[in-house]
DNA sequence: CGCAAGTTTGAACGTTGTTCAATATTAAAA
DNA sequence: TTTTAATATTGAACAACGTTCAAACTTGCG
């Protein structure tokens, strides 16, 4: 048999296995909250012994890692299905874009607020694997296309950086505007707030 | 013995114990980390058997909360000795203190990090008691009272509102910016571009 | 000293993620 | 088909964790 076949029989049953296990993992987060995940649970979801899950993945650190990069894709799916039909020919349009991609967000945000908290709660012990990073890297093109657009004088490097910070301030507002424990811009402002800042950062 | 006897050689070694215990917690945090604090470490630094921790706080999470609380008291320290002295009477000026409170916080994060991070990523079960949202609400007065002079159309609301925003949105950048495993704004960069995103808002 | 009240102790408990020798299954060879 | 080697699965066992509580100890008063 050889290493590279395309496919086998087991090969293709630990794919099914991650698969299914990926979906336990998301479900159970989706009720509970990633911090009441524990193995045995899943084990049992999947109808696998304790131990198996380690065959299926190295840990579970690796296993929220998936489900992390999933979350990703859905966003990106998200905010391509919003604003890929915009236009951003002139300065107002690409600012209107920003916004959509903004409110975006936070609609993501708030209908999958469990794993959407696991992206940023996550703490790994190794460094993020360089297939993790594309998928946050792929999503700021969402900003930074429009805002070349809005801010035509910075250079590429500048242009980059100013997306980041568009996008954590944002970020931080639904952050702690979501969370429930801290001091916050009250829910239903939320969407009024980051479009005042949107705008406010374009001028 | 009165029950409320100012005070008492009990009472007075529970609150060094009390005392004691935080300092510890404190430095724990600092070297390694809020995760990798444990009860039995913290026993044994104070000089108590593990049980006994639980006669000096609740549990671990009421411990970390007063570490929290007492991160918190500092913050609100740093921003009245950064800005108490400078000028608000202009708009301008106004501006300018509103940058050296977020500049404050960017320098307070780096230099507290460990201790910073705890404040977010403390996950309560039971609700935030008063005395810790208050803790909270003190530090918006150092937004609140430059804002009120920069945006004099706001009402009292819409003011209390737009300081979170404010708030959150440096807070974002900052704690993207500091986080090494998401793709962020660059650290050298960071004070540039919190500067840049406050006197944006306040266009 | 003797005794009651309060304080401290540390062994024990219930959970947790992870490991690994033993068992069962599969696939190839005879 | 039968034998045999490789592979996959199992679940008991382990170490580490926060928390509890009966027992031992200390303290202060009559």
């Amino acid at each position: 048999m050889s290493a590279k076949a395309v496919s086998s029989a087991t090969a293709d049953r630990r794919q099914a296995q991650l698969e299914a296990l990926i979906a336990a993992a998301e479900k159970r987060i989706c009720d509970s909250g990633m911090h009441s995940l524990k193995a045995r649970d899943l084990a049992a979801d999947i109808g696998v012994a304790l131990g198996g899950l380690y065959n299926i993945v190295q840990d579970i650190d690796a296993l929220l890692l998936l489900v992390s990069s999933r979350t990703l894709a859905r966003l990106g799916e998200a905010a391509q299905a919003a604003t890929a039909h915009l236009p951003v020919s002139t300065r107002a349009e690409a600012i209107d874009r920003l916004v959509m991609v903004a409110q975006t967000y936070l609609t993501f945000a708030r209908e999958n607020l469990p794993l959407w908290r696991m992206i940023f709660e996550l703490r790994l012990d190794s460094p993020l694997p360089d297939w993790a990073a594309q998928d946050q890297l792929r999503l700021f093109r969402h900003i930074a296309e429009p805002l070349h657009v809005i801010m035509p004088d910075l250079d590429t490097v500048a242009l980059t950086v100013r997306a980041r910070t568009l996008f954590a301030a944002v970020h931080g507002i639904i952050s702690i505007g979501l969370e429930e424990r801290l001091i916050a811009v009250p829910p239903q402002k939320l969407s009024d707030e980051i479009e005042w800042l949107t705008r406010a950062a374009c001028r």
